[in-house]
DNA sequence: TTGACTGCAAAAACTTTGCAACGTC
DNA sequence: GACGTTGCAAAGTTTTTGCAGTCAA
């Protein structure tokens, strides 16, 4: 686990920056610069705004790390979880889905029909996040959460 | 796993009905009215507005019913499930969590911090739903997911 | 050199499934 | 008697952990 990959992935301007930086904050807290968390934030990166599981991350990197195991995945992200680099929802059943927490917070809708995954801007629920401040005092994590529901397909389905 | 309980719960007034009801729905699904369906419904009776997980519900049917096994609550909740009877939410990590259906729809919140979890009135979300449902088509299904974030005496404990 | 980190393997936590015996209709 | 259900045991899925060897600082 010491090689990089041969070049660079296209697409990637940012990356530099952003891998830079949250090793920079790694090594700020007393944590090493190593392979496994620049592999696990390059492939967070490739498609900054998607949802990745942990298999499916492991997949992407063992395709160049053949070493890479499903431990380091998720004790990286774990770790990079914790620094409040990446984030993690649960959409329902099976695996949580991992994404980059640098983007606008999103809400997520899944259907419980057909499993389809809705995105869903933030300020769509700044409304209640506020009404919730108001009335419970619980300061809602936008971002953190997943919806289940009915999409709009699946609705006239059902409705013939 | 025949006989019955020596005698119905104190503050039982409801259940009788509820039980029966949900028999007869099961029978004209063409299921079976057997002890097992019986139990876990009385179970969840008992508290009818808590959550509570396949563990807990095992722990308490096996202290009348020792042969009680999981995998029958597991397969009762999903039968029961189907019917709309009961419903389950995530509340973040760990086992799922049941609950009568029946009920108003609540919003469960819970605290990732210190673990809580706070049950908030659908109305809360009602300008939510309806958003959602204009912008994006999509059904929010009330009571069915839960919302993460910081409850009051948390996010006290963090401002110092 | 020191100790943080990783790979490997095993296990933990939660849930599902196969099958033969059983109970309901 | 037919067949839906259950108990039991095994396995599936996702995630965590222990440990000895490896690598960054």
């Amino acid at each position: 686990m010491t090689s990089r990959p041969s070049k660079p992935a296209p697409g990637d301007q940012d990356s530099p920056d952003l891998i830079h930086d949250a090793i920079e904050l790694i090594r700020q807290q007393g944590g090493r610069s190593t392979t496994p968390r620049r592999v696990v934030l390059e492939a967070l990166l490739l498609s900054p705004g998607e949802l990745r599981t942990a298999e499916q991350l492991l997949a992407h990197i063992q395709a160049s790390y053949p070493d890479f195991t499903e431990s380091t995945v998720y004790r990286t992200l774990a770790l990079l979880e914790d620094l409040d680099l990446v984030d993690h929802v649960h959409l329902g059943h099976g695996p949580s889905h991992w994404y980059l927490s640098g983007a606008l917070p999103r809400w997520y809708l899944t259907c419980t029909s057909c499993g389809d995954v809705l995105v869903a801007e933030a300020d769509i629920f700044a409304g209640l996040v506020a009404e919730v401040a108001k009335r419970t005092g619980f300061t809602v994590d936008a971002g953190h959460f997943a919806v289940t529901g009915t999409c709009l397909s699946c609705s006239n389905q059902k409705a013939h």
